[in-house]
DNA sequence: CAATTTATATCGTAATACGATATTGTCAAT
DNA sequence: ATTGACAATATCGTATTACGATATAAATTG
């Protein structure tokens, strides 16, 4: 009983680790965007439009799908973007319903910062989200 | 030019890769804590009291560290946990300033219901995640 | 042509978290 | 015993973000 319930607890230290790894990141991250000048949805909004597999521009469907967003909060978060002068609009040529997202001069330098730091960051704490991740796996069949 | 142009490419995609499946987990999580009835926060919460290392009790600066909050926006966090009758507060005894949170019988419960369902999907995304990041461990040195 | 898709727009709402600031109670050290 | 630091609580206003609901317009597709 002792070691079933010590099991327990084991699991729940383990899920709140990588939550606070993961909390401790996304802190990080949002950190970064402001010191970059940018909130931390624009930049992830930068970064799924550059880091599009095969593009480097996206639809407004696309970058919803991405970021996880309702259509019409994406819609707003663009508008913001392109306020900031970060991303462009440009009508598609194949499908003159879609509009094509890409980033401006401003855009790719800022992400390009972030991303480095970024990368770094997740460098360094790579392993320990991977070694709870595996814990995870070893623990409860 | 061409190939260093690719690699920076790969670069951001990966980031993005990574950030994507970041997202669909935190949005599954999101969608997991409303069907318990509670919100992303209290779910958070929840797990940052029950996985305290050693403990299953927090102090108010504890829990504000592992959520990595403000103290008192921890504590308006709490205090809509307590109303939820999701968590308790007592006084600690060996310094009287401060007051331990620990999850009340429907905390308990609430928060073993949504584990299971967390360790679940983490154990069927670790390893997209884990290869993420060490895809990203070998890109550029 | 009709139905569907894509993007945009508007409005009100909700959930959070923050900064700034203050107060209360407790502890610890001199 | 007093003083200074610490922990928690409280209040107020602000900002960011995303959502649902709903509508419109333009373009595509069958």
């Amino acid at each position: 009983m002792a070691s079933a319930k010590k099991l327990i607890k084991a699991e729940y230290e383990t899920l709140a680790a990588f939550r606070y790894a993961l909390r401790r990141f996304i802190h990080f991250s949002e950190t970064a965007a402001h010191t970059a000048g940018v909130t931390p949805q624009q930049h992830q909004a930068l970064l799924a439009i550059k880091g599009f597999p095969e593009r480097d521009n996206v639809t407004v469907g696309e970058l919803a799908e991405r970021l996880q967003l309702r259509h019409h909060s994406t819609v707003g978060l663009i508008d913001r973007l392109v306020a900031e002068k970060l991303v462009m609009r440009t009508p598609s040529n194949q499908d003159r319903r879609r509009v094509l997202i890409q980033l401006t001069n401003l855009g790719e330098k800022t992400l390009e910062k972030l991303s480095a730091m970024h990368h770094e960051q997740l460098k360094r704490i790579g392993p320990e989200l991977t070694s709870l991740l595996e814990k995870l796996n070893s623990t409860k069949q």
